[in-house]
RNA sequence: GCCGGAGUAGCUCAGCUGGCCAGAGCAACCGCCUUGUAAGCGGUAGGUCACGGGUUCGAAUCCCGUCUCCGGCUCCA
């Protein structure tokens, strides 16, 4: 047989050889390095750049070739994406073969390789908990087997023997798993792969042996609903990691505690914007330069809006609770609203403004001469999330959204998605994000007709495709009443976070009875598209500060400049120099310090612009400029002081 | 809400196999120094050891409950 390879030789092999046969006639290196196969479709390009694992294009080094078939022999070598989720999931197995010889009587679930390692959920026997001071004894135990390099066997069972065998293992999850992929796949045979004693339901592929992924580390422990149900069992998820080498995993490790330095929770303290206390759970207490970053970006967003045609509104915080039953979030999101009472109303503070900018809309008479109304506020809402899900700014129970709401024709529905999403990017290039974009259609909780969503989902996809973004379909994950472009952004440790959306909306018109008189005399139903771009302001300054690591622009900077006098007879000049930079955000730091300390400190305040003036800048009349991170900068006029502040970076 | 972990001064942390008045550094405050591009020196003050119960002659330390936070899961209009 012939087997083409990527570098465009062909190699001459007996009839039925197997990758490892390949590898082996290659030379003793890469027999030993071989971990799988790749196979080769010429015309994707992109299979290669270790992308293809979950494609099934990476086949065990045992299996057989196919005559005339390009493949590749994955090695473990860096940035192949394939190769280490290879080892990852060879490393699973070897955690659940560990686990199960020292804690007997676990019952095995799932264990995938994922985005930076690989977990495995473990249901464990009554009274045994499993926490981090476990993880040494349970690596031994792995570094066991690594070393043993015990061969990875792949079998085909028919189900009713895999059934019968994980019965007689007392393992019901493995069970529960192949009833599944009877019922749902009609499959007849799975795949079993054993690895010392342990027996695991798998797809593949494997390395050879256990021995490729010597390079791991188990990083934390959790609690994870069996097949994610809320209401099935809690089970054990062990996280951990692994790469080609352990320099790799320790450069990982070490990106990782950088990471963390960047968290917007640490930043926030250090750098004095923001707190929280037990009096206010899940509340932001904005502190003055916190303060500051807030207004700058609610002044972005005004200041944007009005470019584009908003006006800005002022609706009510508590609403009588018929206001919610009419839009439907009663029956819905009761539970997570703030309930009140009040001389035998029932009231609720609002989570989202789109009802009261519904009640604003028919307080009023439009004409369609009017249309579109795009009425925006940074509305202030209260959502009461479980307190499992808080999480610093990016999940609260009180929050500002940039939020804005547009009442349009259905001709005019087109144009003003797409201009939503255009405003939306213009936003986001301020900031130089990386933004991702997803389709969320219909969910099975919902309001309004199925023709509705049919004609809304469609124009939100021809809006994705006219402003020619790339963007992944979440089928079911729409809001109840209306389809939605998610926008979404990751924070330092690599968690994605929804900002902005743009979502449409036939239901609500319905349901408030808005209307508008045509060009034909007759009232007409409106079209409402809700669209909010920083999405909260809080969550957008978590993902601010991390995204920046603390180190804003001068533009955004809570102080983008700070006079430090050398001594204390230059602290007139100081003052001087900063009421001459008024309308810049300015201080003087007055204190008898070194200016080797006054330095330092504004160093780690990371504010963008350090004027260092002494004798010399008080007789010339300038300001010695440092920039943050970058140093000296010589000498300015505070005419060029002023021009260089007003650059936009 | 669920599983696991944690909570000591404003911050970072030590003490926690139960027993000297609970410690350190930084920050704060008071002096001295008057300073040239990342920490000048000395002193002072600051804590119902998250909260509430319990065990004990004795609890920051052990046990139970509550709250909050952290890592996940579920949820996210």
């Amino acid at each position: 047989m012939r087997v083409p390879l990527p570098d465009g030789s062909v190699r001459e092999l007996p009839d039925g050889s197997t990758g490892a046969d390949l590898a082996a006639d290659i030379g003793p290196g890469l027999a030993r390095a071989a971990l799988a196969i790749r196979v080769l479709d010429e015309s994707k390009t992109e299979q290669r750049d270790g992308t293809a694992y979950d494609d099934g294009r990476i086949v065990d080094l045992d299996a057989p070739l196919t005559d005339g078939q390009p493949i590749e022999i994955l090695t473990a070598k860096a940035g192949d994406g394939d190769a280490l989720k290879l080892l990852r999931h060879d490393i699973a197995h070897v955690l659940a073969e560990s686990v199960l010889e020292l804690y007997p009587g676990t019952k095995v679930s799932i264990g995938p390789p994922i985005a930076d390692g690989f977990y495995y959920d473990f249901d464990f026997p009554e009274g045994v908990t499993i926490n981090e001071d476990d993880f040494p004894k349970i690596e031994a135990q792995m570094k066991k087997h690594v070393k043993a390099a015990e061969p990875f066997v792949r079998t085909e069972e028919t189900t009713a023997e895999a059934i019968d065998r994980y019965l007689r293992e007392d393992q019901p999850y493995k069970v529960e798993l192949i009833e599944d992929l009877v019922t749902n796949q009609g499959v007849k045979t799975v795949g079993i792969y054993t690895n010392g004693e342990f027996k695991d339901l798998c797809r593949g592929p494997h390395a050879p042996d256990t021995g490729r992924a010597k390079a791991f580390k188990l990083t934390s422990v959790a609690g994870a609903y069996w097949r994610g149900d809320a209401n099935r069992q809690m089970l054990t998820r062990i996280y951990g990691t692994a790469f080609a080498t352990k320099d790799e995993l320790k450069e990982h490790l070490e990106r990782l505690e950088e990471a963390r330095k960047r968290d917007h929770r640490r930043l926030g303290r250090e750098l004095g914007l923001f707190a929280f206390s037990e009096t206010a759970t899940g509340s932001a207490f904005w502190l003055p330069h916190g303060t500051q970053l807030f207004n700058t970006l609610v002044g972005l967003s005004r200041e944007m809006g009005e470019q584009r045609g908003y006006t800005e509104v002022k609706t009510p915080q508590l609403f009588d609770s018929q206001l919610w039953k009419t839009s439907g979030h009663w029956d819905k999101y009761r539970d997570n609203m703030f309930v009140t009472e009040s001389e035998g109303k029932q009231l609720a503070l609002k989570p989202m403004n789109c009802p009261g900018h519904c009640q604003l809309y028919k307080l009023q008479k439009f004409s369609y001469r009017d249309l579109p109304v795009r009425y925006s506020e940074p509305g202030l809402l209260h959502r009461n999330e479980l307190s499992g899900t808080l999480h610093g700014l990016m999940r609260v129970r009180h929050f500002a959204q940039d939020d804005a709401h547009i009442f349009c024709t259905e001709d005019q529905l087109q144009d003003e998605v797409t201009a939503a999403l255009e405003f939306a990017f213009a936003t986001y290039r301020m900031f130089g994000f990386d933004v991702e974009v997803e389709l969320s259609t219909r969910p099975e909780q919902r309001i309004g007709a199925e023709e509705l969503w049919d004609r809304s989902e469609a124009a939100l996809e021809a809006a994705l495709q006219a402003n020619d973004l790339e963007y992944r379909v979440n089928e079911g994950d729409g809001a109840f009443y209306g389809p939605k472009i998610d926008l979404h952004m990751r924070d330092s440790l690599g968690r994605s976070w929804q900002l902005g959306t743009v979502q449409l909306d036939y239901n609500f018109p319905e349901r408030f009875e808005l209307t508008y008189t045509g060009a034909d005399n007759v009232e007409h139903r409106p079209v409402m598209i809700h669209r909010a771009l920083m999405g909260s302001y809080e969550r957008f300054i978590g993902i601010l500060i991390e995204h920046y690591g603390g180190d804003f622009p001068a533009w955004l900077a809570p102080v983008q400049a700070i006079v430090l006098p050398v001594s204390d007879r230059h602290i007139d000049y100081a003052n001087e120099l900063k009421a001459q930079l008024s309308g810049f955000r300015v201080e003087v730091d007055h204190r008898t310090e070194s200016i080797g300390r006054k330095i330092r400190d504004a160093e780690l305040r990371k504010i963008p612009y350090m004027l260092v003036v002494g004798d010399r800048e008080v007789e010339e009349r300038t300001a010695s400029v440092r920039r943050h991170k970058e140093g000296d900068q010589g000498a300015l006029s505070v005419e060029a002081l002023k021009e260089q502040l007003s650059q936009p970076e």
